[in-house]
DNA sequence: ATGAAAGCGCTAACAT
DNA sequence: ATGTTAGCGCTTTCAT
């Protein structure tokens, strides 16, 4: 005790007005020479506040895990939550049932101020459970469910931009692999691609739409059907997609980008390196995880009205696959 | 209330033997009627158990966080914390200034009942202030430091086994791509296959050794640098390293495995994906995060002596880049 | 501006 | 075998 109650240490510890300035000093050097860290489990217990956030990662994202996609995202939300000096706990599904645990173990324990969800497929379980708990929480990207908070990329207006991209480079048989279409991201980036060609008076033929679920295997699997019907250029809904269809058009002896242009969507760390260096539209993955954090927050202390409807920004990185370098 | 006291619900819960079969079926009947879970924060104060565990990256393994390694060993530690009912927090540090914040953010606050640190490099300051702390914990890798946990790969065997493989196809300039020497598992897989070379009458040539960090830039570079000595093989000490490698190679037009035999590290989900598909020296990643949370649970529950030394075996993956498949 | 005291929801030691 | 009670270490009224 630095000649103080607890009550005052509390409040310098919480920054509470009502501290002569010259005790706040005071008990300020007391903490900084003795190291005292007040109890976290015990602040919880009084102040009904932990400091606590989940990243929930449901079960349909385990085969994608490995994808450099999560990494980022999960620099962008710890990077936020050190800003702000909150833990983040992880809660990655590795089996359906598993998910079943959310509830009980997960929000009913109360240990978390508010949770992160990312990768939903549309009408996700997860978000309906969590809507009943009401408990604070944020999407990374959309299950298409109104009046729930959200961060997500435009990615509809990314593959527009990527569609128009190959349309302008002359291409004529344009094909995509899409997404699955379970998922949010992968129908609007499918309705990108169809409005790009639509605005430009071409109507997309359905052979060339092939169905992918964002994994390197159904990229290399679509690109091979997609093969019979001779495209000249591909929109890829994922960088990781996109490594499959390079592998299957290398393994096709079709040259990138003279035979066929390839445009893919996220940019992901190792895009630049692929042979071709991948033309990519790219997604704020790190500042989306970031924002998510921070919307979070927002919800945790003011309230979950109105929901928080968050789209940001893609933009087109030009490197070698879509052919356009050797134009210019 | 069921018509019986706090504690004799708390007693159910625990699982203590003190209570009439008949009571404890009335009072788990109840809970599962009503859902209730107890109140984390009030068992942890109460308890002196949190049943959180902390993963610590730290600031050294920034630049590799997007290499798939840590999502496998993230779902391994995620897995044996579902398994065991406890919570998973993630603490990944972006600048060296957060590790700072480790020791009082982290350690002093009393939440986490174990630590699981990974990626250190040697006598890496991390360890030393864990080792101060004394909470539990068990590193992923070694460090190097006597008398501390961990759970590592036998990454000397795993080398020594690659290496001996390219000397057995009859290759006679066989260089390497190392890790970064400040790192352990870097020296042992270098000194695996070094002791390979010596034990066939060889010697090492320094002219054949070149060093990476583990990113694939640096296998690029490492590659580049090596191709003025004319190697007809090389062990690269890690996959993420292998891709860098193959592109060099590529770009030289070189032929893997014809002019030059390649064998990686890791066994990455994607390596057998690769152009050519990657023979690799597979390390159980997943399984380490498992075994190391468990490790860290029984020195939670039985304290911390004797230091847990673990070492797992890794196995040899042929596939096409080292040019054995085409001989059988 | 500060201290005293109640209480957050449990567990564990002590009675019975 | 079960109930009673005293904390766990804070935050937050309520006095002063």
């Amino acid at each position: 005790m630095a000649g103080v109650s607890s009550a005052t240490v509390s409040r310098v510890i919480n920054n509470h007005p009502n501290v002569r300035p010259e005790v706040r000093a005071r008990v300020q050097r007391i903490i900084a020479e003795t190291g005292y860290q007040p109890n976290a489990a015990a602040r919880t217990l009084a102040g009904q506040r932990s400091r606590i956030v989940g990243l929930v990662i449901p079960q349909t994202a385990h085969i994608l895990f490995t994808d450099p996609y999560f990494p980022r995202l999960i620099q962008g939300v710890t990077h936020a939550c050190q800003v702000h000096d909150f833990t983040l706990s992880l809660f990655l599904f590795h089996a359906v049932e598993d998910e079943a645990k959310l509830s009980t173990r997960i929000l009913k324990r109360q240990i978390l101020d508010g949770v992160i969800v990312t990768a939903t497929q549309i009408g996700d379980p997860l978000v309906r459970e969590m809507l009943a708990s009401d408990i604070p929480f944020v999407l990374i990207g959309q299950d298409g469910t109104e009046a729930v908070s959200f961060v997500d990329a435009d990615n509809e207006a990314g593959a527009y931009t990527a569609t128009s991209h190959l349309i302008r480079l002359g291409r004529k048989r344009i094909a995509t692999i899409t997404g699955p279409m379970n998922n949010l991201a992968g129908v609007n980036r499918l309705n990108g691609y169809r409005n790009a060609l639509r605005d430009r008076g071409r109507r997309a033929e359905e052979r060339l739409i092939a169905h992918g679920d964002f994994t390197e295997a159904s990229g290399y699997a679509a690109m091979q059907q997609l093969l019979a019907h001779h495209p000249d250029a591909v929109f890829v809904a994922s960088d990781t997609m996109a490594v499959g269809a390079l592998r299957a058009l290398h393994s096709a002896g079709l040259r990138v980008p003279q035979d066929v242009a390839v445009v893919g969507f996220d940019d992901l760390p190792h895009s630049g390196t692929f042979n071709p260096p991948l033309t990519t539209i790219r997604q704020p993955i790190k500042r989306a995880g970031m924002i998510a954090f921070e919307t979070l927050l927002d919800i945790v202390e003011h309230g979950l009205e109105p929901p928080r409807r968050i789209i940001l920004p893609t933009e087109l990185v030009i490197r070698q696959s879509c052919g356009a370098a050797a134009l210019s």
